[in-house]
DNA sequence: AGTTTATTTTACCATTTGGTAAAGACACGA
DNA sequence: TCGTGTCTTTACCAAATGGTAAAATAAACT
């Protein structure tokens, strides 16, 4: 019983359990979790379906570990934004982290919207045991930015909302992006300027601008 | 037979179909394509399952009948940006509207959402046919807009992600905006508020931010 | 009222799908 | 090489699901 187990895994099983995440990511995250089949997720994995049934207890419990596994990841680029560090960069940094998220984990951004957009069911507890504080940390460093000056006037937690939502878009509405943009290859970058100058004009002091005092 | 027929519809199909419709929004909408089933579809309309299907040809024709009726009331928004308004005001209006959809239609916006997150199987030919066309004209507008120097230099093509994306943000992730704002029933008002700064930020030229010339 | 047409229900069916039991193949240390 | 535990396959099953046939009921029209 290799599943809830607490042996330590052999090398079969790290790498059989590793192959139906992997295709388990591929299914889930194009056709819901509902919308996928085990016998897909078996065949995307070379497995036979009673085979994935011998590394997981279930499809649930292949999709719960994918979204666990996913919040690290997730989370990763908001926590590493520095308190101490240069507020404007350090937002657009956040920014490209994202961005660049969305390009390389496209599987996964798909996953966790499509999770969100069908009522979060099993992703509320997380959400609200690790994403709320960290939400909450953050915006009041942004607070503390626009207090102190160093940027404009703007709502932390709706500017947090922005960069998700444009970040994210590229990720999850793909094929539109991807249809309106001719599947121009250039896309990424042309997304990445233009959201640095987006958030660099909604963020910038006035006192940046205007060249008048100091 | 009242499905796919030309004669005129009596008064309990157009009732009945319009319920099938909305019980099929509230499903489809929640429960992602695949998720939705015609017996949920059917107690939500109050119908038995045979007697939906004495009115649509069968699942999939719902959900097409959805997405056709969407597409319309999705673009209007879009089109009623006036070439011959002010930019900056057309924009903004624009914002405004499709932020109103975001609250007032989230669940046609959940739909539309779920559909490209899959791949728009359903959707392409729509996407082809009426939004690109419309989305090329509407670039070619801003466009113009910036190079007459009434709005600040801006890819509009990712203008215009930018606000599908922070505009339905909050009808897609309705469940995390929820949570991380702790149900604060201001929410649209903030987010109307920060979207209008975002937006004037970005377009508004640097000529009327510095008042030296004219 | 009586006939016809439209609508709804009852009783099904075939397929798909998540999951299981048990036998078989395999790996690997003694 | 033999035996023990690990992994894989074959053959299933029960429930769910999209869909149908046909009888029954309700409207509508004459």
């Amino acid at each position: 019983m290799p599943d809830g187990s607490d042996k330590k895994p052999s090398r079969i099983q790290r790498r059989n359990r590793k192959r139906i995440l992997n295709a388990a990511l591929d299914v889930f995250s194009q056709a819901g979790y509902r919308g996928a089949t085990l016998d897909q997720i078996a065949e995307a994995a070379g497995l036979s379906k009673p085979n994935i049934l011998y590394y997981f207890d279930g499809k649930e419990e292949i999709h719960i570990t994918l979204l666990n596994a996913l919040m690290e990841t997730w989370l990763d680029p908001l926590v590493a934004l520095d308190p101490a560090g240069d507020p404007l960069t350090e937002i657009l940094a956040y920014v490209r982290r994202k961005l660049e998220m969305a390009r390389d984990l496209p599987r996964e951004s798909r996953l966790f919207a499509g999770e969100i957009l069908q009522g979060a069911p099993r992703m509320a507890p997380h959400l609200e045991a690790e994403l709320q504080p960290l939400f909450d940390a953050k915006c009041d460093v942004i607070q503390s930015w626009v207090d102190s000056g160093h940027l404009a006037p703007v709502d932390p937690r709706h500017l947090i909302f922005s960069i998700w939502a444009t970040t994210q878009h590229y990720a999850d509405f793909a094929p539109q992006v991807q249809l309106l943009l001719r599947g121009d290859p250039k896309a990424h970058e042309q997304a990445q300027d233009h959201l640095t100058i987006l958030f660099t004009r909604l963020l910038t002091p006035a006192a940046r601008l205007t060249p008048q005092d100091d």
